[in-house]
DNA sequence: TTTAGCACTCGAATTGTTCGAGTGCTAACA
DNA sequence: TGTTAGCACTCGAACAATTCGAGTGCTAAA
């Protein structure tokens, strides 16, 4: 176990380190106002918090810097109290001010006013689509094979595809089809529509139309593919503000990760448990992310929490605030959203 | 005017230079086959093509590099001609070959062919929805204020808003005014809707719904407001994989404007003529692009070009391979697109 | 007109030096 | 027994000196 004086320093270095980004000597350290000892004194203890692999060094006879269990220790118990500046505060909440008729808009924006805060690259994930319900399904023909199926949720949000049609199949079937499917089907959550498409609307579809089936097929498809939702990201370019990346060798698979997206809304998706994680270097999966660092937080209506919201920066990051900005972010977001579902 | 001599030293040099990235040497270009004079002479054509313009030197005693001067006479008379494998049509050719049903879909592929050809970075832009006509319009009320205005074009896109209803118009008008707005407008560019609007239906829809003319602001505005048409990127972190923006101060302000995407957009969408354009270092009025160069091409369905695919990266180009490949996807895309729009 | 030759220039790489910030260890001190 | 002063040592960063090679321009001869 660490001692009260063991904990003080260790604080003191990765403050300092998250600051600075240079490695933290024991003179420098002696002469800051909270701490009374020498610096030798203080040396003894470095090196014990070094063999207890909190602290490490980047060469002989350098400073120290916090390795990953130290920022670990450091998140966990030893986050110094933050607090926004009135000005801060009012950035937010004057982007959560506005009327908002889009969903996908109001994601953009919490991204956009999360990367101007912290100056690192901001991730913002809208609610799972399948939380939302069916308000009405259109099928809008567009020649004799094709036409374009709309679905409409609750939540304002269209979700469209080109489908084929059978050849049998004419344009009063279709219609018919769509008239059936909007009496049963609204107000089902998108992520029970297949099951209910089968259990509800199969049986009266099949005796209405000719060649239900394969029509079926195709829209089931359609509904199944996992419906791409938007992965929303600001400030990419931060990522080359931070000193540790200054070479381009170090920040490319990074980039590649940013623009690839996929990878990181996987990850996010991952998080449904409420409130903050912080993922610290190598516990990240996924290869490249190394030398960064994870921190998201999910929203919520009610209980549910619907998605996440996130910074992602390099391990020397300024986890207090970001973890302060977040957390008002994202309670911000779920006070809008509570509204905009209310009014729905 | 230039001697023949000059230009065969000129291109020499450009190619190598585009090759390499290194500044060439006198030595260095006599010793290649294509050339059969000395150092020394090729020395004093150097200095002449240096007093002309056309190249530069980095410093006092090294070789010389391009100007952008030189660039552009090479573009526009020295290009040497270049021939895709195989292999390489065979790839383009893949990618148009399945069946598409998404626009989208189809202009992301394209960019992503194009930088993986080519590693730089690609830009793809879709057709305008101008240009599209107008299928069926559907108004899906979500609650007493609000609906989700859709547009489905005739080639199977989709555009939606959310728009305020005023309290005084009910379902029932909401419905009459679809209707009439599908029977009377079908078929109509998107661009000539809003004029339409105001000359065909206007009167029509006076007589049959209260307050119809708040809610045609509204739609108006929403039709009017341009469509954020989406710009397709491919291969954005490839800009770092050019030497000369191995400084990470150099790519920043490029990585912005990349991630903006809109200045981008802007660029693009002004390409209307049809064909290749080049544009070389400064040619680019948006600051940050001095050290690269467009190449834009259009594609076209009949005589009407559409839209435009371009590469972005260094000044120092493989201008002629780029160009052979944007024509060659540029063509295959035209013809995709035409076999589309005829299928509608 | 071309070319060989030569003096000269400059950047890149290598080496040596210094400086400062850091360390660990030991011995003295409260 | 815990703390501190002192000392020898280490290493990286910064800087200057040196060398090397690839390049140039100019001149004179072929």
């Amino acid at each position: 176990m660490l001692t009260d004086r063991q904990l003080l320093i260790l604080q003191v270095i990765i403050d300092d380190f998250i600051r600075s980004g240079q490695p933290v000597g024991s003179r420098t350290l002696s002469k800051k106002h909270q701490i009374a000892f020498s610096s030798a004194t203080i040396r003894n203890e470095m090196a014990d918090l070094e063999e207890l692999g909190y602290i490490e060094k980047t060469h002989i006879s350098s400073g120290r810097v916090p390795s990953e269990k130290g920022y670990r220790y450091y998140v966990d118990h030893l986050l110094p109290p933050q607090r926004l500046t009135r000005a801060d505060i009012q950035k937010i909440r004057s982007v959560f001010a506005e009327r908002i008729y889009e969903l996908e808009k109001l994601m953009q924006k919490s991204a956009q006013i999360l990367s101007e805060l912290t100056n690192y690259t901001s991730i913002a994930l809208g609610p799972t689509f399948k939380e939302s319900k069916l308000k009405r399904m259109q099928i809008v023909p567009l020649n004799e094979q094709t036409a374009v199926a709309i679905v409409v949720t609750d939540t304002g949000h269209v979700e469209n595809r080109v489908v084929t049609i059978p050849s049998s199949m004419d344009a009063g079937d279709l219609e018919k089809m769509v008239n059936i499917f909007n009496e049963r089907l609204a107000g089902v959550p998108l992520m029970d529509l297949k099951e209910k498409m089968e259990t509800e609307v199969a049986d009266v579809l099949r005796r209405h139309i000719r060649n239900y089936d394969s029509v079926l097929n195709t829209l089931m498809e359609t509904l199944d593919a996992p419906e791409e939702e938007k992965v929303f990201f600001a400030g990419k370019a931060n990522m080359l503000n931070q000193p540790e990346f200054s070479d381009i060798q170090k920040v490319r698979p990074l980039l590649d990760i940013i623009e690839q997206e996929k990878d990181i809304y996987r990850l996010l998706r991952k998080q449904t448990q409420k409130g903050v994680r912080v993922s610290i270097g190598h516990e990240n999966e996924l290869r490249g992310m190394e030398n960064c660092s994870l921190i998201t937080a999910t929203y919520s209506v009610g209980d549910e929490p619907l998605g996440a919201i996130a910074i992602l920066g390099p391990t020397r990051m300024e986890y207090s605030r970001v973890i302060t900005v977040l957390n008002r972010v994202a309670s911000d977001l779920s006070a809008a959203l509570a509204k905009w579902y209310q009014s729905q």
